[in-house]
DNA sequence: GCGTACCGTTCCGTACCGTGGAATGCATTG
DNA sequence: CAATGCATTCCACGGTACGGAACGGTACGC
């Protein structure tokens, strides 16, 4: 049964905002009776909210979610860092942390009249095609990559590198320069710069980015700043500084 | 079941990351081993995770709540602005949404070194004393503020208005003004100037709201941004600015 | 070292309830 | 009007959720 709650509440995507109930019934193979009923007490939880006839997730769910450690502890952390990044740069910044063989992204700032960038705050995005995903791959432990490797790279747009080897030695100059780069991996268009912030254990817990337009983000100019900052964050969390143990 | 599960969601506060086993079936009142079954399913849908014997809430959650319409739509209209306020003003910026008689932090911006302010994105405050809240109030519909006399006027500070009359009032007044002012009505040492962000029904979706201590913030200093925020979000929402309806 | 208290985990008999097909009423469309 | 789709309710049937007891492990005090 809770099983099955869960399965509707992971119905709802971006952009979806309201799903009626046999929409919920039919992505998810459970009958209407039975969905009716189970939205019907996450509604009672707050869980979902009723829009009309429809269906969307509520406000409670918000509430928890801005509970979680690994996301809050880090939000809270960095918050005031990015906010000193984005007004330096007035680029789109964003925070992510590691996940199986994904980035989840926990904070964004971005500009009025910015470039749509893909990555949603809160969203999931292969790390091997990520600025972030790259330094977390670089500077975390070997397990991350190797989960990387064995879930496969899969190819989101022409330029994805989808050999382990090119993986490999890519990952090697970041670890070397401490910076990561990514050009049209995972997005077309879309370019971006990261830095990894480093936890007491002296591993990537998260990455710091600039992201923007290929043909108008300019990494020479914002490499030092992300730099700085996954630094400063790095310090506060206790982590060991790039440069320091080399 | 579902309920109980909620129920072990909810155990978790602001505070305290982890829970082990025992405290969750305390604090709940449910068997250890359903509890310990019932963990054990929400892990298996990362809503929570094990940190050695503990529990603590799984990104999941976090991804999930950031799906919430009422929040997502808004934040990601507001970041732009509120990062402009931030940087305009180098004050806590907020942005609060009605639910029932409390207002919700939906985002929230601060500098490093900034002072603690008590709020926290994803909590709840009473409307009745904090300036979102009452700017909420003012220009919300009716059956808001009747939802927040039939809760009561709750005293959080010696400086809290629980008096209807008085709050009646104050939001006359926040009415005539577009600007909503609080202090240390939430709580003691915090002051904050707030402006309504009206929805395309002519009536407050949001709040904007710049928070500081009540001896360094002044309200004429940013009273003019926190206005200018609140109407291009208006703008932007499709709804009637203020001052062109009176 | 021993006893006590507490933890998390597993088991299984008992009691409880989750499920969905069928039926109903409503709205929309051709 | 008929057909289609929606949300809601009902209840017979089959399934499972529950928690006391037991167990092994850890930590602490005497």
């Amino acid at each position: 049964m809770l099983g099955r709650a869960l399965t509707l509440l992971s119905a709802f995507r971006p952009g979806e905002p309201e799903l009626g109930l046999a929409e919920l019934a039919r992505r998810t193979g459970i009958a209407k009776p039975t969905a009716h009923r189970l939205l019907g007490e996450l509604e009672r939880w707050a869980m979902v909210e009723r829009v009309g006839r429809a269906y969307r997730l509520g406000l409670r769910l918000f509430e928890l979610g801005q509970l979680v450690p690994q996301q809050r502890d880090l939000q809270e952390t960095a918050s005031p860092f990015l906010a000193d990044l984005f007004e330096a740069t007035h680029e789109t910044v964003h925070l992510a942390v590691p996940d199986g063989a994904e980035v989840v992204y926990v904070h964004k700032l971005s500009a009025a009249g910015a470039p749509e960038i893909p990555s949603r705050l809160g969203g999931r995005m292969p790390a091997h095609c990520t600025a972030v995903g790259k330094a977390l791959l670089a500077f975390g432990p070997p397990e991350r990559l190797t989960a990387v490797l064995e879930a496969g790279l899969t190819r989101r747009t022409p330029r994805t590198v989808i050999l382990p080897g090119l993986l490999g030695r890519e990952l090697e100059e970041v670890r070397r320069s401490g910076i990561a780069e990514e050009h049209e991996e995972s997005a077309p268009g879309v370019a971006c710069v990261a830095a990894p912030v480093l936890g007491p254990t002296g591993t990537a817990v998260a990455a710091v980015s600039i992201a923007g337009w290929v043909n108008r983000l300019r990494p020479a100019r914002v490499t030092a700043a992300v730099s700085t900052t996954a630094r400063a964050l790095t310090r506060t969390l206790g982590g060991p500084l790039l440069g320091a143990r080399r």
